[in-house]
DNA sequence: TCAAAAGTGTTTTGCCTACACCCATGA
DNA sequence: TCATGGGTGTAGGCAAAACACTTTTGA
């Protein structure tokens, strides 16, 4: 195989979801070989007349029945031993929504934790690791007003207390946490309410439009 | 033209340096059309037996005469009209050293200010400004330990401070700024002394090694 | 001795932290 | 009425912000 300019490229996409404040990503069960049995992120090869994006965007579509509405590049790997057939240049791609989701029934797709993956094909799971780091960091800094697409219209503290722990790995005190998000008008209160399985009905809040990057908490 | 699989990709390379405080990027004249005098990044073309990561090394070292030691990816553009002529994918790193610097006077390449760019050819523009944002949210969170790549061992605080301020953009007191540094021990005095052309000197200052990212100011 | 730049301390303010009890609902 | 989860206020400590004069050097 002698030196060449010309390359073939995958676009992977991470498809990403919020579920009682625990981050979920849907992976693809791959039925051939190699890595049989696998699971593998959902992506498709790019053709001279598509962006990396479009192909996001369709993937998304096709696999999970959502119109990406935020959508970014976290990294194009191009190591040389991706594949063990051929030279894939791999480009990375995540979407976040708060569905609803369509999951396609030609493909067996399930939602896994982001921090209990199953055992993946590829070098995908060095590539989800790495990917979701971004992402964690993406969300601390609320880079691109990110957060917002995790949540609906209206959610409780307590769904947005549980996926601040998720994300940042810490515990908050339910008081001070509140205060802050208030005082400091990242979001507000609706005179809706929440009816939960058992327990005190929860109020409902929303996201102040004057949400900030780099601003929370 | 009928629809392929194959792609050529460009790698590009943003070379940073910093001078009294100021961030300036490398750039090199195009001697040829299209966009002939106009400055452009330095690139090369990926080949199927280098990584982005080859190319991007060999592209700092050829133009700059640096062994990059902190390089990392900005993004990937895969826009199908960047090139009047062909499609071309441009993925661009970038590289930040505080020298010392070689030239290859083979090309014409000169320091800009990344916010005092000239007329830039192709894309690059849009590039360079969306690259050098990266580059300072970079800075800001201190990803990577990226900010002492800027400076050489030792330093004055004051350099220090007039690079912080380009950066955020912002004025700080001195003393607050000294401070804090000080006593967060991100820095410490040495026994050094730099003289400077007019006025007292300045104490030398060095990083101590826990600097951590997402600490700083 | 003057001009230029570097160095330095104190007070006030506001934010973060720690901490425990009452409330609303459904079973 | 009990179990479950949701909601709320106050006090102390610490870090950030505001603020101006003195020191060192070379010309």
């Amino acid at each position: 195989m002698g030196k060449s300019y010309y390359n073939i490229i995958e676009v992977l996409t991470g498809i990403y979801k919020v579920e009682d404040g625990i981050v979920k990503i849907l992976l693809k069960k791959k039925k051939t070989n190699p890595y049989e049995g696998a699971w593998i992120l959902p992506g498709n090869i790019l053709s001279n007349e598509e962006t990396f994006e479009t192909v996001a965007r369709t993937t998304a579509y096709d696999n999970a029945g959502i119109i990406a509405n935020k959508m970014w590049q976290c990294h194009v790997f191009s190591q040389l031993n991706r594949d063990p057939d051929e030279r894939i240049i791999a480009a990375v791609y995540s979407v976040v929504s708060e569905g609803p989701f369509r999951l396609n029934s030609d493909y067996e797709l399930k939602w896994f934790r982001v921090d209990k993956l199953p055992k993946l094909g590829y070098d995908h799971e060095k590539i989800i690791k790495e990917i979701y780091e971004l992402l964690r960091k993406k969300i601390i800094h609320n880079d691109d007003n990110i957060i917002k697409e995790f949540f609906p219209d209206v959610f409780t503290l307590n769904e947005f207390q549980g996926f601040w722990e998720f994300i940042t790995e810490e515990v908050y005190d339910r008081r001070n946490f509140r205060k802050k998000l208030i005082t400091q008008n990242y979001i507000k209160e609706t005179s809706e309410q929440a009816k939960n399985k058992t327990g005190r009905p929860s109020k409902l809040y929303k996201f102040t439009s004057d949400l900030e990057e780099d601003s929370l908490i």
